[in-house]
DNA sequence: ACCTGAACACCGTTCAAGT
DNA sequence: ACCTGAACACCGTTCAAGT
């Protein structure tokens, strides 16, 4: 008994403990697999063979516990970038991370705007604003610039993310992009001109690309400010 | 009871009926006073004086009147805008008066990013896209300079409605960026520079007017479309 | 120290029954 | 046609009791 403890203690974890590690790699699988609705404390709790309140023991609640699986998507994407990339090509290739993980995993669109103090937050506003330095943006207009950036993406991300959540699991992003593009024709053209000519442009464009663009617009607009 | 019923009929509902209108305003007063928890159909029959089930025949669902609740707000602010004012300037005070409905009432900023077709948002995107065309932009463009433009101002949107649906009620605007610099100060600043940098200049300016920054900063990459 | 699972205090939504 | 309110099928979270 006291040799079990002593093993334990050294970090050799027995395989079926329970860990905030753990709980967390059970939280995506759930939330990957059967969306966000499907991510409960019983659910969670049934996945990991042991009781709801066990959970509680390893994490405060359930935001901390959706906070922390998004902090882990967000994460890997971010260290994918090379360093050495020229901070413009860095920060589209950031922003391109991000959003395909959102495509990846709806949930993160929706976790990122619910909490602006998360530790994925903080690594975005990290990754993008520390490259506007190299970009020349003088430190007085940084907060504009990583703002600008970090907030399209972040809106655009709630969108797509509220699409996911709301359209039956298995549409993809270009299938929700024409549910949209469908609701905007029922609308009245007289009203609702600009909406429906974009309409016709929303069903057969590539949002990837789209995203760039938008990425691209504002980064023109921050060269501007040097 | 016949000539009742005629009445009412032609329209003059008796002033203690229920109505979508008469729910929808309870709602925001509910929404306004007591924040986005205290909104339950219990509370709202209990305000109008009735029981939970009667408001489902006036409204499909929760979805349904928040959506409903918000393009009220959205709609009133959006119809300020003078209809001959330049177009940037229109974009402008658009954008603010989006941001200041958010600003007085948190919970618009949380439904906004919540369903991508509601009539609010696609309210926004007409009022600003169709000014795109007096600006100059192309109308292949356009898509993309209204996507940049609206969806910085839902990201925006998103985060101080979190803000304010985590703190205590009575925190503004300015609290609540002081309680995220502070945060930010936490961090190990030796992994997280810019962040760090960020939180000295995040405490004491004025947010508004770097609200009007980004969408300023926007507008100069669109500038370039043309 | 860590886990169990029943219990608490809620929710949104439905629906038989009323008027 | 419209309203009532009990009932259903859930939630997140707590906590006494176990090991």
């Amino acid at each position: 008994m006291v040799l079990m403890r002593a093993r334990t203690q050294r970090g050799e974890r027995r395989t079926d403990a329970l860990s905030k590690e753990r709980i967390v790699e059970a939280a995506i699988e759930i939330l990957d697999t059967e969306g966000e609705s499907a991510l409960t404390f019983r659910a969670l709790a049934a996945r990991l063979a042991t009781g709801a309140g066990a959970i509680y023991w390893h994490v405060a609640n359930k935001d901390e516990l959706l906070a922390a699986a998004t902090d882990q998507v967000v994460a890997g994407v971010l260290t994918e970038v090379v360093s050495g990339a020229e901070p413009r090509d860095a920060i589209r290739s950031m922003a391109l991370g991000v959003f395909d993980a959102i495509d990846a995993h709806p949930w993160v669109g929706a976790q990122l705007s619910r909490e602006p103090w998360q530790p994925a937050i903080v690594r975005i506003l990290e990754g993008i604003g520390g490259r506007l330095e190299a970009l020349g943006v003088p430190q007085k207009a940084q907060f504009n610039c990583v703002s600008a950036l970090v907030n399209y993406i972040l809106g655009l991300a709630g969108q797509y993310a509220a699409g996911a959540r709301l359209l039956p699991r298995d549409t993809d992003r270009t299938a929700f992009l024409g549910t949209v593009a469908t609701r905007w024709t029922q609308l009245d053209p007289a009203e609702y001109p600009f909406v429906h000519r974009m309409a016709a442009q929303l069903a057969d464009h590539d949002d990837r690309e789209q995203f760039l663009a938008g990425i691209d617009l504002i980064l023109v607009g921050i060269r501007s400010v040097r």
